[in-house]
Order: structure tokens, then C-alpha cells, then sequence
DNA sequence: CCCTTTTCACCTAGGTGGTAAGAT
DNA sequence: ATCTTACCACCTAGGTGAAAAGGG
């Protein structure tokens, strides 16, 4: 679907306030959204699955954009995989889905367990082809497949830090580079975020729901190796 | 070493007269030189190898620049390998090296066998972070690592295409991104090139030089496969 | 005969989750 | 007990020259 845009839609440079996203691979990110969406962090850096990519429109073909994405918590929670009291109140019906039957051998769910840790540095991820003109980046789908996801405080390789079992909303920005001056007065009025709420996840340093585990190896090709039985194209 | 700069360095735009280019990889290249470098030519499209890289220097940190390559050929000859009249003539010393005896098993060379074919036409390759800041270009080694040279004259993935068996030069360019309206009219004095004569080739489909190959071999890790003993790191 | 094309085994380079050991 | 790390086999993706087949 199309996202929403943010808050403020007023006030923005003509340059910005007409650019849409179109999140791809939609039913894909819907189908790991209804079971709870889980990425690995890993001290080298993971790159997420699905890769978060997104068709442009309504950009100047003319005009320089730079892209970028970031992370921010979706609340101020520390989860934990496991029992609960037995479906009672803390089982959060959006993060797991509702078991066909509640006391089935695979019947754990995302618990909330107290305060987030102290947020990691706001790190961004700008995409590697910014800046160019918005006639490049609507040419073809822009893919964020160089973005990696870590949970190494002191990383310096650029990645997005995350705390393990937090849960975080991806965040994309449409930036208009503004040629004026003093464009940094203008900040405010050049950019455009796009929110999409099917890709929220909760960060992992391994799958806890093992629905997830086989989607992700039924569904990204480099985890192939992990496949039983028949494929389906 | 450093570049001889193109003819008329004077009447360049400041922005690039100061520029300079090293090619990196020097001793290799000059090593396939002193044998007479051949460089694989495929309809899909073939890398170079060496891959053609350089340092810069003395950019405006600031400025935009577009980098970019072209390949001017050699002379209006077209080439085959095998045996001449007995080393009289036709021997091209730059080309083949002096072989210890003249009469040895390995004393093919390279023979100059009528005009070049109808030249292909001229295209160029773009360094893909092309645009980007002098800063940007001058923090570490530019390569041209994506640059794939093909025969194919229909070709339309945008590659090289070149004649086998006909001897081509690369040429480097600096171009000063204007800024400034009627920029065109400046176009003349916003690029500066570079050719360095070790890294002239022939265009071959398959290598003539034995020599050649076992460089190739022994120096391009894509190539491992085919190394026989003791490796030399 | 000489050159080109196709296919292939063998690499580099790097993205997967599994697994077992480690850390707290 | 729970979460993290390091290593691994197994993939994708694509760059090598060898060898055989194709073409003029």
C-alpha cells in the first residue's frame, strides 16, 4: 500500500510535497507482519529480510534527493519469548499470531519484560546512490539491500544500532536537496517521511518464533540451503 | 607514476587544472606491459584486468566531478599472433618481449596484418558514484572496476566495445561538474584527461601470449583455479 | 586455418540459519 | 534460564581461463 505521509504535511516544499512511496514486496512483508517480524542483529551487521525497498513517485525529475532510512523504538519496552500465564493480558495479539489452538505445542508469544534498555545512538542509513535527481531514483524500485542491522554499541562501520529484543518502526525520508544558501533554514519544509507500519519487527540476535525461521528460509533465497522438501516458484 | 596531462593544460577551469592522477597497480602493469598486454573482449562483456585504478589529487574538495573512461585505439592496424619472416620487420619490440633465443619454441609475436577494421563506436564509461565531491573522489583509490569491454557492436548493456585483434589505449577524464548557466560554452575547459602508456592492449578473444595467461593466472584471484604449485603472496 | 563462441570446473565474495559454546 | 557469540555447511552471485565446438 501507500504509505502514510508525516505529520506536518503542510508547509512543505513543492519539491517534496508531492513524492509518494510504494513499499515492494508488500504480501511479503504482510505475511512475516502477521506472525511477528523478527530481524537478526549481529555485531558484524545483518542485513534485514525482507530487504525494506520502495517505488518513488511525484519527485522533480530535475531536482537532487538524498534517501535514508533510521529506526525508532515503537515503545519503551524489553520483550522475552516464552509461556506466558496462559494467554492472559501480556500476550500482545498484533506480535504473534492467534494459535489455532491456544494450548498447542507452539503456543509462546512475546512478553513484555520491563523498561528499554537506554536508547543506542540514533544512527541513519543514507542510501548509497544519493544524492541524485528525482528522474533516477523513479526510474527503478530503490532498494535499502546495503543497510545492515547491528547490536555492537561501539560499531564503526556505519550500521544501524539496535537493541536486541526491542521492537522498532523502519522510517524512510525523502530529502530535497536544497540549492539556496541558506538552506538549512528551510531543513524543516525539504524532506518527507514515509512510515510503513507492516514492517515494524522486533530485533533478534536469533528467531524465537520458529514460524519465522521457516518463512525467512522458505523466502530469501540465501537461506535455499535450509529447505526440506519440494520447492514452490 | 603520475600521468602526462592531455595537450593544452592551459585555458583549464581551476577547478581541474590542479588535478593529478596516480596509477595505482604500476608494477603490475607495467609487468604485463613488458610482454604485451592482452585484455579479453566477450559479447557479454569482460573486466579488466588489471582493473584500471587511480589516486587522485588536487581536486576542490568542494566541486562536483564526473569521472570516466575511454579507450582510443592505438593505430589503423589490425594485428594477428604467429610467426613472422624470421624477426625481420614486422616484430613489434614494444609489443612481444626479446625472447632469449630467437629461435625458441615460444617466439610467436604479435604481426601487423592489414588496416583496421571500421572503428566501433566511441562510447565511454562512467565511474558509477559518478556525480560526487572532490573530497569524496580524493579519500581512497577510485576503480574502474565495473567497466566491462565487449565486441559485440550491438551491445546494449552499455559496455566498451572494442575490435579484437586491434590495440587500444584507456584514456581517464576529470570533468568538472559547471554549475554555472550557459556551462556548455565552458564544456573545453572543465575536463582534464590522462593516459598512461603502460596500460595499452590488445583486444583479444582468447590470449595469444602463453606469458600472458600465466600473468593472468598467477595474478588475478579469479584465476586461482588454474595455478598449478607453491603459491607467492 | 584463424578467430569466435559456448560451456564448464574452479575460484572469490558474501548472505543464510543451525549449532554449540560462551556470557550473564 | 536466557540471551549472545563464533563458527560452520550451504547457498547466491558472479569473475577466471581451459577446452571443445562453431564459423568464415
Amino acid at each position: 500500500g501507500w504509505a502514510g505521509e508525516g505529520p506536518g504535511a503542510s508547509g512543505k516544499n513543492q519539491r517534496v510535497c508531492h513524492a509518494a512511496a510504494r513499499l515492494e514486496m508488500g504480501s511479503l512483508w504482510e505475511e512475516f507482519n502477521r506472525l511477528g517480524t523478527e530481524m537478526i542483529v549481529t555485531k558484524a551487521g545483518r542485513r534485514m529480510f525482507p530487504t525494506f525497498q520502495v517505488k518513488l513517485s511525484g519527485l522533480d525529475p530535475l531536482a537532487d534527493y538524498v534517501l535514508l532510512m533510521d529506526f525508532i523504538p515503537l515503545d519503551d519496552k524489553r520483550y522475552r519469548w516464552g509461556w506466558g500465564d496462559g494467554g492472559r493480558g501480556l500476550n500482545l495479539g498484533v506480535l504473534s499470531p492467534s494459535p489455532p489452538c491456544r494450548y498447542a505445542f507452539h503456543s509462546s508469544s512475546w512478553l513484555a519484560a520491563g523498561r528499554a534498555e537506554p536508547a543506542a545512538p540514533g544512527r541513519v542509513h543514507f542510501h548509497p546512490d544519493s544524492p541524485a535527481k528525482g528522474a533516477q531514483w523513479m526510474r527503478q524500485i530503490v532498494s535499502f539491500d546495503k543497510l545492515k542491522l547491528t547490536n555492537n554499541l561501539l560499531d564503526d562501520n556505519g550500521h544501524i544500532i539496535l537493541n536486541s529484543m526491542h521492537r522498532y518502526q523502519p522510517r524512510f525520508h525523502v530529502v530535497f536537496v536544497d540549492p539556496r544558501r541558506d538552506s538549512e533554514r528551510f531543513a524543516h519544509q525539504n524532506f518527507k517521511s514515509f512510515s510503513f507500519p507492516e514492517t515494524q519487527f522486533m530485533a533478534v540476535t536469533a528467531y524465537q518464533n520458529h514460524r519465522i525461521t521457516q518463512l525467512k528460509i522458505a523466502s530469501n533465497p540465501f537461506a535455499k540451503g535450509f529447505r526440506d522438501g519440494d520447492p514452490e516458484p
